[in-house]
DNA sequence: CTGAAAGCGCTTACAG
DNA sequence: CTGAAAGCGCTTACAG
């Protein structure tokens, strides 16, 4: 007697209840671990489905269920090292659970964004996770509340969110940082290199930033130029300051990336770091330590971040309760060799 | 009249049918973009289904059509920048197709990677692109050989594979190319790091390292250490090296993440490269420009390894002909500051 | 503890 | 060009 199965060849779930001697019914609960079905019947039906090499069909339980078991992930670029490890904070997590991610690069661009966020909803994901993503117009913020998806947004500051639960770095704090840890080496023309003005969270930093310049700077001066908070964009910063440095010192970056666009510029121009200027970062990506020189920068916890967000995320899907919540991660200064000691009065 | 909508809220495909005043059948054809449907209903049909904000549910979809629209991706870590771009690469070119790809991280870990095999089973994938996975056995290439899921392995030598469609780098060339450039450069005593000892496409690289050694070396030794190809990896191997350097005045490294793991110990221990020993890599990470010093590397195209991945899975999922088809990418040398010349008799 | 049956929300022959 | 109906492969009340 051949057995049946499905045209695209797949063993199914009657031809296991069928080898067990069992109805459909009892097939699957016995496969689902739910009460009510003998030990011995169990058995057997898991037996043969292992034995027969049966896979459910999503498609089918999701149908009936409603759930995916897959979340959305959308970054900017998965080749930045930040997000990378955010990336992987929110896999290790995932995957611990039992959840799929659905990897989304939306290069800052909100076309592509909303079409990712579409083409999610349509397989019904459990939750998205946003991290640094384009800004979000306020029509798509409720496009998107509406369909009463969970959504975490990782160290991406929203405006006036009232939807959506976030997990961001302290950002304000980062900046504060930087600038007390150029201040203590004695430099007092500064630059900082920000992400394009309205970016939320590169806001923050530079805001911390200047902030603590004017309240423990003794008059030190701080400028922000703005620019893309990419290599590229760090890269195009530098080599318009290195053209004419003047008082300038110290760079402070948006983050680690623009940090190594003035790197890359600097070996290019023959700017030697930290001998004419110092530089210090935010991020504190793994290659900072090797990167010509070693850089200071701001670390924040990347992992962990992305272990939150599916935290949040999985609490959010398993209720009706969408209230958002928020986490605000700790930073800390990690000093290298990228910024060099001032003789008081340069 | 209130609209009826599933259990879950959403607006259905028979709500837009009926508020165009049409079935079930013709909704979906005028949705699908099928022919034979009046230009007018279609119209009607399109712009209700936007103004309900009507989402199709893949789940019932694709348990008819038996398609997902969705591939697997496995890498090792997806923070390895060498993997981010490789991911970039497929994540490209599926969007391109209106692909989405669910992205594992596998760690090299063969369990894990089976659970994720199996997972991207029951989901129906398209396909699975897996990157320098674990191992697999005999018994593992056949069970999913046997599944007929399209495969296709990037950078990944598998020993007698008759299954799986292949994308690799030139691994010999490019091996060949390290040992020219250290010999170029007058080196005649040089360890080459590699992975551990079974793992097949870097096996490649230091077979080809050492015949041209042999070849062109006119008696220079060159001796192998097999370690973890990773940051840390290269660490070890570094540390262990650089406490009884002897002759050695060259390191080649299997890849860009062991030749920085070098430098985080030459940094660490006062080792100056190229000074006291030079240094070439392999794969050309972006950040290999940028790193202490600038690292010469070999070059292989990791984004045009992920698009041509995508190519050949999707060719394969729309026919049923999977006959395995392999694709070899060149390689170039890319010098910068991390390989000093030697004089002629040291 | 097990079975018979309905139903999840679509697509797609088959008629007309 | 459009409709009525079957069916994709599961899960889950509802009975027994």
């Amino acid at each position: 007697m051949k057995k049946s199965s499905s045209k695209s060849g797949q063993p199914l779930l009657s031809d296991v209840a069928a080898a067990a001697g069992v109805t459909l019914a009892t097939a699957s609960r016995a496969l689902s671990g739910a009460y009510g079905v003998h030990p011995e019947t169990r058995k057997r039906v898991v037996e043969l489905a292992a034995q027969l090499n049966y896979k459910p069909n999503r498609f089918a339980r999701g149908l009936v269920t409603g759930r995916s078991n897959v979340a959305g992930l959308i970054v900017s670029d998965i080749c930045n090292p930040y997000f990378a490890e955010v990336a992987r904070g929110v896999e290790d997590a995932a995957f611990a659970s039992g959840l799929d991610i659905l990897l989304c690069n939306s290069d800052q661009d909100s076309t592509k964004q909303m079409r990712y966020v579409n083409s999610l909803m349509e397989k019904r994901v459990e939750g998205i996770i946003m991290s640094s993503v384009a800004n979000l117009t306020r029509e798509e913020q409720s496009y998107i509340a509406e369909s009463g998806l969970p959504v975490v947004l990782i160290d991406c500051f929203v405006k006036r969110n009232s939807f959506f639960s976030t997990v961001s770095a302290d950002n304000e704090l980062g900046g504060e940082l930087a600038a007390e840890c150029l201040l203590a080496h004695g430099h007092r023309h500064i630059v900082h290199f920000s992400g394009p003005g309205k970016h939320g969270n590169l806001f923050m930093r530079a805001s911390g930033f200047l902030r603590a310049v004017r309240q423990f700077g003794r008059g030190a001066e701080a400028s922000v130029v703005h620019g893309a908070h990419t290599l590229a964009g760090g890269y195009e910063m530098a080599k318009k300051l290195f053209h004419k440095l003047g008082r300038i010192t110290a760079i402070s970056t948006a983050n680690d990336a623009v940090a190594f666009g003035v790197i890359k510029a600097a070996i290019e121009m023959g700017v030697r770091i930290p001998k004419d200027v110092s530089l210090i970062g935010f991020d504190d990506v793994e290659v900072a330590a090797l990167v010509h020189p070693p850089l200071t920068t701001i670390r924040q916890s990347k992992h962990e971040m992305g272990v939150a967000a599916i935290e949040i995320l999985l609490r959010h899907s398993a209720s009706k309760d969408h209230t958002p919540e928020h986490r605000l991660l700790g930073v800390t200064l990690v000093e290298r060799f990228s910024v060099s000691t001032l003789s008081p009065r340069k």
